[in-house]
DNA sequence: TTCAAATCTGCAAACGTTTGCATAAAGATT
DNA sequence: AATCTTTATGCAAACGTTTGCAGATTTGAA
């Protein structure tokens, strides 16, 4: 009823004639605090609709019980499923997520990290752009304690907490898939090899190929930018001339996809001509015609594995987690009409 | 070098023997400092890498540049595309985003409301539960002038800042293109009734059927809790008996692509046999085969307009745009596969 | 030189918490 | 009854900013 609405612990004090140390111990349930003097104080910040300024609290602590989370952007599969989790997981912790997009720039992101630095975040989840090969713009966090766990896209060399899946194993068993499926002359459609992940499966895809001695010819890798129309005009290259592939192997899940639609669109049979596997298993793959092999990523568990470092580095402020700094998230293959088929009828 | 390393505006001022105002106004850029005083504390700051920080203004301005966002989930499609637009767009303007997921439940989403207040957060932007129905727990927002913004789900008689989609329209237009298609008859598949968005939909889906003369049917409208498994369900009841029907709408597109499987499944055929519409052009109903036909919702248009509505409203402290309280964002309904074809040539 | 105006800077309080230390009250022990 | 614990409460400083007001310095005019 009164002018200012906004009511303080001064308020609750003043009310009940105590001290406000007094009140703000019993609303934390401080044990000095005796169990009567509580239940005064809660019926009272009730009555008046107290509610506690995190920032003031904050700002006398240190701490802001939340954790910074950047991202490419929340609208790609990957990035937006690990969010999903972190956010519904951080939330039964008690702490708040603020979410940012890099939106693939370099620019934004070192500007994204300066101002969630300002926010003093208790932590820090990034996967970095496609483009970030210089993380010092994390050093900050760093200098002050605050712990920065790096997941997907991650630094190959700075020093930090880092959770990826098993991109190299993924890679090879995408090829040996495609290899044990028949194939003999495999595309592999990767991305910037300023990024881990590509450069990881790209290793895998050599890999599979040595092991099955099939040449590993250089032109039949395609690097592009994983949009969509870069997806579009490398297909474009790809198909350009004979002899077609039998197998390709596209680093991602969209990529895969605007394949199919070509091959369909050009009558190339899908997986009679060629086979197709990509990389995420984005739940498109599962309901395009034919679906498309994929690779798993379980991104829930990365999820899970971010928030678990994350609250053991805040809570341990010894950072003896950056003793095992890299966690493997393992990778599945998950077959589907794409590959499917035994080696071709017709030649 | 100094053992504590955060570094204050109290630091800057000592080291250049100037007060604190004097900093913080340079900091600030106020016009009562001179060139030469800025430059140099900019210099200063520069150097001992000063990081302003934001919990101790935010609590001396009552302001927290931060904006909360409460959605049922980040992993579908309609608010993850909203939510990427609105997070870049309150970047443009220099206010974080705190999101947290409701996962559709009323007592999250309470509890969401209260602990975003005490993160004193600047604007509220909520699209409900399914079952939000009473809002009370927005109230104190209210009563403290921080503005709120419904989007999407949005309540019915609670005075706030609304934007929705034209979803009678919507259900009109879908329905009508299924009649136009030459459907005589079509199923309604909606969702609970405690959601606006279901309860217009329907609406418009009657009105098109009365304005084209063909008798509304109780039986041939089915509700369900739009998850997948209930959506399956959902078909099995629909295709139970004959006559089948000849055109389904479906409320959202993932009903509508699990409809799609389904009757793929069974050989009934898309659209010779059936026709399907969705709602809310959810990227898969293009890729899916045949594509579906959906309605566009421009979630871009709408993410824009709700923070461009929180930015008036926080910049305003009038609350003169409560005035007209409602926006509507148009729809569009896009035509694909699914609902093709002239009538039907063999019975 | 004197004074007024214009320009720049500083003091100190305030924002709403938390917490180390001191003290007061109550209970237990002799 | 005197002393010692134990338990409960209060005082006051601190967190890092911003800002109204006052005061100091410079500039320009007389």
């Amino acid at each position: 009823m009164s002018v200012r609405s906004e009511k303080t612990i001064v308020d609750i004090a003043e009310e009940l004639g105590l001290s406000v140390s007094t009140v703000s111990r019993a609303l934390n349930d401080h044990p000095n605090i005796s169990a009567k003097t509580k239940e005064k104080v809660r019926k009272m910040a009730r009555k008046l609709g107290y509610r506690p300024n995190a920032m003031a609290a904050g700002l006398r602590n240190n701490k802001s019980r939340t954790i910074g989370l950047i991202i490419p952007r929340i609208s790609m599969f990957f990035p937006a499923a690990i969010t999903t989790v972190v956010q519904n997981k951080l939330q039964e912790y008690g702490y708040h997520l603020i979410i940012c997009q890099s939106n693939d720039s370099l620019e934004q992101e070192q500007q994204l990290a300066n101002t969630l630095y300002s926010a003093r975040v208790d932590g820090l989840a990034v996967s970095a752009t496609l483009s970030t090969t210089d993380f010092s713009h994390f050093d900050i966090f760093k200098q002050n304690n605050i712990p920065v766990v790096f997941f997907d896209r991650t630094p190959r060399d700075y020093q930090a907490k880092v959770i990826k899946g098993d991109d190299f194993l993924g890679g090879f068993t995408a090829t040996q898939h495609l290899i044990e499926q028949g194939c003999k002359d495999i595309v592999h459609i990767s991305g910037p090899l300023s990024c881990n992940l590509y450069v990881e499966r790209l290793a895998g895809y050599k890999n599979a190929l040595q092991q099955h001695k099939i040449p590993f010819k250089k032109q039949r890798v395609f690097f592009h930018e994983l949009s969509r129309e870069n997806a579009l005009a490398t297909a474009e290259k790809i198909f350009a001339q004979q002899p077609y592939p039998d197998g390709v192997f596209a680093t991602n899940d969209t990529t895969a996809i605007t394949i199919l639609e070509y091959c369909r669109k050009r009558n190339i049979r899908v997986p009679e001509d060629v086979k197709i596997v990509g990389y995420s298993n984005d739940p498109r793959t599962e309901i395009v015609t034919p679906s498309i092999t994929s690779v798993d990523q379980f991104p829930a568990t990365m999820g899970e594995r971010v928030v678990s470092a994350l609250m053991d580095l805040i809570q341990t402020r010894h950072p003896s987690t950056y003793r095992h700094p890299q966690e493997i998230v393992p990778i599945q293959l998950v077959a589907r009409d794409s590959s499917a088929g035994s080696p071709k009828k017709k030649k």
